[in-house]
DNA sequence: TTTATGGTTGACGTTAACGTCAACGTAATG
DNA sequence: CATTACGTTGACGTTAACGTCAACCATAAA
């Protein structure tokens, strides 16, 4: 039997280069609930979880309410046939922006590659081999 | 000779689908700079590519002050050496950003297969063939 | 018992990115 | 000339996502 895993906030807050308050504020926006050993918060493997869901949002631009919708994605009520059809429909939504976004990515790869391509152009040609 | 494209305020936020006050605000941030006939603003194909990398900047998660940095990349100063390795350092940062997005979108494309096929499973579950 | 360490709950402050509104200018049109 | 459409400049309001700070509690070590 191994023993489930179990974190403090300021465990948590180290490994994801956050403040405490940052979880906690993100708890008060319903986004985790961990649960309590008297005052103290104790994460599970699970909380931790939906933590790394968010910040991966974040990168991507989400907002927190936004990923918190994405989270719920991923534990529908498989007992409500209208609710789960709206989160397919809301999962394709969701994957046209994501291609929008590949898009943005490349080409602004691309910028990048241009940019930096005149960078060292400019760069030889203002110091020439000698 | 083709003639240079201009457009007014207006026709740029029905195109991109912002308002006016946006454009306005970014020009006081120093995003923008139109010239003016009188007091009206006139904006080149130039502005309007700015506006472009601004939006596709803010899809990706970049703030204004970042997009900004990213336009100024696209117009180095082409007699500063120092200014050019910075820019050069400055641009692969970013790019190594963008390797990490582009991880994070690909694992969140997979994730949103993975919801979505419990989703169609659970439906299929609830009403069975008959 | 004192002190250090880590956690908690408010309350309030802050910044970015706009929205809203009022008061005004200007140019074309009936 | 009055109206309509479009534009301008402030000034102020708003929301999200935290930061800062004070006052407090609990446990463990000195």
């Amino acid at each position: 039997m191994t023993k489930k895993p179990s974190f403090t906030i300021s465990q948590l807050a180290e490994e994801f280069g956050i403040t405490t308050r940052t979880i906690r504020f993100y708890e008060e926006k319903g986004l985790l609930s961990p649960r309590r050993n008297g005052q103290a918060r104790i994460y599970s493997a699970a909380d931790r979880t939906k933590l790394k869901l968010i910040l991966r949002g974040k990168r991507l631009g989400l907002s927190l309410h936004e990923s918190l919708d994405l989270i719920e994605m991923y534990q529908p009520d498989h007992d409500n046939s209208d609710q789960l059809k709206q989160l397919i429909a809301k999962i394709n939504e969701k994957r046209e922006l994501l291609k929008q976004q590949f898009e943005d990515l490349n080409t602004m790869m691309r910028d990048l590659d241009e940019a930096e391509a005149r960078c060292v152009d400019a760069l030889k040609a203002n110091s020439p081999s000698k």
